[in-house]
DNA sequence: CAGAAGTTTCAGAAATTACTGAAAGTTTAT
DNA sequence: ATAAACTTTCAGTAATTTCTGAAACTTCTG
């Protein structure tokens, strides 16, 4: 498993933006060659490749499990256990999306809604909780677009973004459309 | 600049997030102290409020203000400084998508078009770069969409938001009204 | 201009996070 | 049941990130 000074730079930098996009250095690498490989992986070679410690290795895929960015991929006869991604880009994009939600939105709506049940003791209690109330509202919506983003699939989801700036134009012709369905506030 | 429980719990548990969202705790508390608290607050009731340094509340302060999150607001007659959030909620929200997309997407970007101009030496090669392509796509695709939204407005992205499950629908509607233009490819 | 009131910087300390490698665990084959 | 081939775990170490606080800087005021 050598490799190629393409796919080095690469995966030198899916290392280095790894801990921007949620997980750490060694993990982005590991991600970056699984998916620009197109053979399955052992995780032995990762290893070599990556020149990083075997059980550093074995933690790292098992984190990209987690993310369900990477699966394994049982070669008959070999004993080994070999790793692919877990689907095409697109796929890749969706669960890191999910799962960036699920750690960095999720747990904020949960403590939002606590703390938006309490009686405000004060009158600067009760402004901070309009704020808390008003941030709870917006992560509700961002939720509930990336779900609905989600199930639209690959196709639409293109469609869509190719329509660019025709969003805005075809929210208009909407209102006239479908008069009273799904208002403004 | 006593904070109440709730204040407390919420500025605390911002921080905690704060590592998840693009900065660090201390910058999270800070932000969420400035949002939470209508008068606009010192940097040493900061420091004093959240049991951090000086220093480290300027840092945080600076990091706050290169995020166009926070801003100055000079008090006629004080001699201090003060803070205020730089806009609603809405217009922070962006504002973190905004510098989110310049630290998280635009590097790679650049990246993936100089790798991209190299004529592949190998099979090998020609297969990653590939991949490295749709990636590319991908995340042309995700930087015009979010640049799309954030020109919508908040009224519209709302209306867009509250739609739901309805962008599907109206899709297919658009292409019957619309042909022609902007096709599906 | 001296000094008071405030802010920023930055070297080093503290805290956190990531990595190694050896030991323990698992599975398959004989 | 033993051994070979492989994987996982985790205690300790290394690397990185964050925080402190004292010194340097900047503005205002008298």
């Amino acid at each position: 498993m050598k490799m190629t000074p393409l796919i080095t730079s690469a995966v030198m930098h899916f290392g280095e933006m790894g801990s921007r996009w949620g997980f750490n250095r060694t993990v982005g690498q590991i991600l970056a060659l699984i998916v620009l490989n197109e053979e399955p992986i052992s995780a032995q070679e990762i290893s070599d490749a990556l020149n990083i410690s075997r059980g550093n290795t074995s933690m790292g895929l098992k984190e990209l499990q987690s993310w369900r960015l990477v699966k394994q991929h049982l070669v008959p006869g070999e004993r080994k256990e070999f790793f692919i991604p877990a689907g095409d880009i697109w796929t890749l994009a969706n669960r890191v999306f999910e799962e960036r939600r699920k750690r960095e939105i999720d747990p904020t709506m949960s403590l939002l809604r606590d703390l938006l049940l309490d009686a405000p003791a004060n009158e600067k209690e009760a402004n901070a909780q309009h704020k808390l109330n008003e941030i709870h509202d917006l992560l509700e919506s961002i939720t509930a677009w990336s779900q609905e983003l989600q199930n639209l699939g690959p196709e639409k989801l293109n469609t869509l973004m190719k329509l660019g700036s025709g969003v805005g134009r075809m929210l208009e012709l909407k209102d006239k459309l479908l008069p009273g369905k799904n208002s403004v506030n």
